[in-house]
DNA sequence: TTTCGATGGTTACAAATGAAACCAGTTTGG
DNA sequence: CCAAACTGGTTTCATTTGTAACCATCGAAA
């Protein structure tokens, strides 16, 4: 192992980034064939349906988007009827947003894909290995959140 | 906790995103810096400075990128003169590619930093964290390649 | 050979993205 | 009170990306 060659194959950031790529692209394919979102229009969905209610920039914060894509999202969104947006009474800046009754069923139908995308994927480990993927996941965000 | 809602916090996948999007993004700073390289550039760079000389379809296979990305940071790197094309002897279409003398010295500079850069990562975990990183990361990389 | 399907690589075009400018509206400090 | 700084959200523009079509060459089979 010469010292001055870094091995893509072994570098952590290149191997999440890839898993992480081949992942999202495999579960994508459930909401882009289903109802032909984007991935900011996915999440926007699926953040309002968990919640409830929440704001554009509450949205970019649990759903760790930036503003434009929450604001495109949003408008799209919008624009199919499955959301719309309320004005705050206290602050005319503030829109509170909330899934449509069809935004509502459009979530309700992708909840279980989503969960079994997971659980099939989790299936294919061996309980060791679970627990390895979790808890690693989980130590590296801790590390990440700390940091800056 | 309710049977029909996601919970977009513990859902494997989305964690999986945010956590190489946040890493890739922060060591892409050292690369954009320092170089003004793309992701595909610096992939590019690293494949050839770590196996001397490959065409572009094994560039893409070993990097995990679309043939279009290699086609464009090839392109970009020849501009640069970090990279030259050779034809192959036997196979016209074949181009084998390589680092020039520049190409090189830009990668050598490039290889102390991105190890510094995941030794301090995983210098922030405990070595059973280490292990669980390591491991998780191959149990699912093994649980994908097996699949399709 | 000739033809036809595959393969290496590039290009064209549309869609997705990010940065920065922007437009309200709100707060703060003088 | 008022200006300046700040915040929620949108828009503009340049860059990046993905898909599909494309060109050239190759290999195999008729």
């Amino acid at each position: 192992m010469e010292p001055d060659i870094l091995e893509l194959e072994s570098f952590l950031p290149y191997r999440l980034y890839r898993l992480a790529d081949t992942i999202s692209r495999e579960f994508s394919r459930i909401y882009k064939e289903r109802h032909g979102l984007t991935r900011p229009e996915w999440r926007t969905l699926s953040g309002l349906g968990e919640r409830g209610t929440m704001t554009a920039t509450e949205l970019g914060e649990q759903s760790a988007m930036h503003k434009t894509k929450v604001s495109r999202a949003v408008a799209e969104l919008e624009r199919r009827r499955w959301l719309t947006r309320t004005a705050d009474e206290n602050d005319r800046r503030v829109e509170h947003l909330a899934l449509t009754k069809a935004g509502l069923a459009a979530y309700r139908e992708m909840v279980p894909l989503a969960k079994a995308f997971e659980r099939e994927l989790l299936e294919r480990l061996s309980v060791e290995e679970r627990m390895a993927v979790v808890g690693g996941v989980a130590a590296l965000e801790g590390a990440l959140e700390e940091k800056s």
